[in-house]
RNA sequence: GGCCCGUUCGUCUAGUGGUUAGGACAUCUGGUUUUCAUCCAGGCAACAGGAGUUCGAUUCUCCUACGGGCUACCA
């Protein structure tokens, strides 16, 4: 039996986006699912386009998301002579013909003329003029069209390099690729790859398109509707292992199953079923899918996830690591959501101040900061009795005091709970960040 | 315009010639939480439309509408 082998073959006219990230992973897992090898293969032969920087960048976000290929990276730049010769072999056998490059209807009046290539002359490939170019799409099944809609198309340009369906082909039957696993945008192209691959006398791959994605506007996903290059997921603080699966499960599905770890993906794979019709971006889910896999990582591996200054793996930042966890769904909201633990909140928003801080509010927070000092076990729930003797004692609500309290040292209104986070940040950092604010307010129990 | 492909809750999707059409995200309502988030319980919500085939169609066929793709000396 043969091995199966796929590849990725982008242009490097752009970074990567998560449209083709998802390709490649389809095409990746069609062979790693079956003990195959998948390839990368870089279509540079635009040389006004593409860019060595898009190359590493694509290269780059691939090591990122955890997607590696076999063999090494091929780069079309590099087969311009096998082209020729490809080219110069259809020439020879009367099945590709020289003409202007003009009107495909009008050059077609030199296809037996047999005319000589010059720096004004393309070559066109002789299409068939009858019958019909069948094949079966392992995703979309079969897919026919009649060869008189088909053109004759170009495959070397007046400047002598080869075009896009001439290589692809080459390179496929030179890589020795059995699956052909790319975006739908290539069906048309299909029937022309083929007809050439009949007339080489060659194998014909097998090949499964599969659909786009679509921006969350519905639209077609594009660099200016917003779709992300896939390093640009990484520093909102995305993983890698949730981003691909949320990209496999666009499209991809196995009943009614959400989570697939790496080894669950290449296991699952040819169980499932591809999607024929494209699918709609949903940041809320990939979100979801992010919190699921970072409810799943110890303490220990958020460290070294979050690389960051404050969560040092210091016993204060697994504490406070752990105690703020639940209410990340981003890696970055590590460090928004810690802030305060870790310096005095420096820029108090006046507006929260003015709607939680009553006239009474300096009172309350006065006495408590009193009581506060007088406490002897510094600990979450002798603190919390403390505020509930001050409470009693002026005989309000909890919101009274909490919230200013809050506000006073978070500078947000929500945290977790108040008297655990007096208990983290300590007695000293409390009274203080108490009295500061005390003097902020001091005013506003005048002004009302 | 021509050609190719597609169409199940708002979104991702499961599913079947006879089902209360299932799950997930989002949303809503309760519960937990002195706040927020988390968590738990529950609710709302879909077979694009029209013909046919059939005892019966969401499922099969055709038409229409809508969506996407291609239609380059780009890939």
């Amino acid at each position: 039996m043969s091995v199966v082998k796929t590849r990725f073959a982008p242009s490097p006219t752009g970074y990567l986006h998560i449209g083709g990230a998802r390709t490649a992973l389809f095409a990746w897992l069609h062979a790693k699912s079956q003990n195959g090898e998948c390839l990368l293969r870089i279509e540079d032969t635009d040389k006004e386009r593409s860019k060595d920087e898009f190359t590493k960048e694509i290269i780059e976000s691939f090591k990122w998301l955890g997607v590696e290929f076999d063999e090494e990276v091929v780069f079309q730049s590099n087969n311009a002579n096998r082209y020729k010769e490809i080219i110069d072999q259809l020439l020879d056998q009367g099945l590709a013909y020289v003409c202007k490059g003009e009107d495909p209807e009008i050059d077609k009046q030199c296809r037996d003329k047999n005319l000589s290539r010059d720096e004004n002359t393309v070559v066109r490939f002789k299409m068939p003029e009858k019958g019909i170019t069948v094949y079966e799409d392992i995703v979309k099944g079969q897919i026919q069209v009649e060869n008189d809609r088909l053109d004759d198309f170009i495959i070397e340009r007046s400047d002598g390099s080869a075009t896009y369906n001439l290589c692809v082909v080459v390179d496929d039957l030179d890589s020795k690729i059995t699956h052909v696993i790319r975006g739908d945008d290539h069906v048309n192209n299909t029937f022309k790859q083929i007809n050439v691959l009949k007339a080489l006398n060659k194998e014909v791959p097998t090949y499964g398109h599969v659909p786009m994605i679509l921006g969350e506007d519905g639209k077609r996903l594009s660099k200016r509707h917003g779709a992300l290059g896939v390093r640009e997921y990484e520093s909102l603080g995305i993983l890698p292992e949730a981003l691909k699966n949320y990209l496999l499960r666009l499209g991809w599905s196995l009943g009614d199953d959400e989570i697939f770890t790496g080894e669950d993906m290449k296991k699952s794979f040819q169980s499932g079923i591809l999607n024929k019709s494209p699918a709609t971006f949903s940041m809320d889910k990939l979100l979801w899918f992010n919190k699921y896999y970072l409810d799943q990582m110890s303490v220990d591996q958020l460290i070294e996830a979050l690389s960051s200054k404050e969560f040092d793996g210091s016993q204060y930042s697994k504490t406070i690591l752990h105690t703020i966890r639940d209410r990340c769904s981003t890696l970055n909201e590590f460090s928004i959501n810690a802030g305060y633990f870790f310096k005095d909140p420096k820029n108090y928003d006046e507006a929260l101040i003015i709607k939680y801080c009553k006239k009474d509010s300096f009172e309350h927070l006065s006495l408590l900061r009193e009581k506060f000092e007088e406490l002897k076990n510094w600990e979450q729930i002798y603190i919390k009795e403390v505020i509930e003797k001050v409470i009693a004692h002026f005989e309000i609500g909890f919101g009274k005091i909490g919230l200013p309290l809050r506000l006073a040292l978070t500078a947000t209104v929500n945290s977790p709970s108040i008297d655990l986070v007096c208990q983290l940040l300590g007695r000293d950092i409390t009274l203080n960040r108490i009295e500061k604010f005390l003097t902020m307010i001091k005013d506003l129990k005048t002004d009302q």
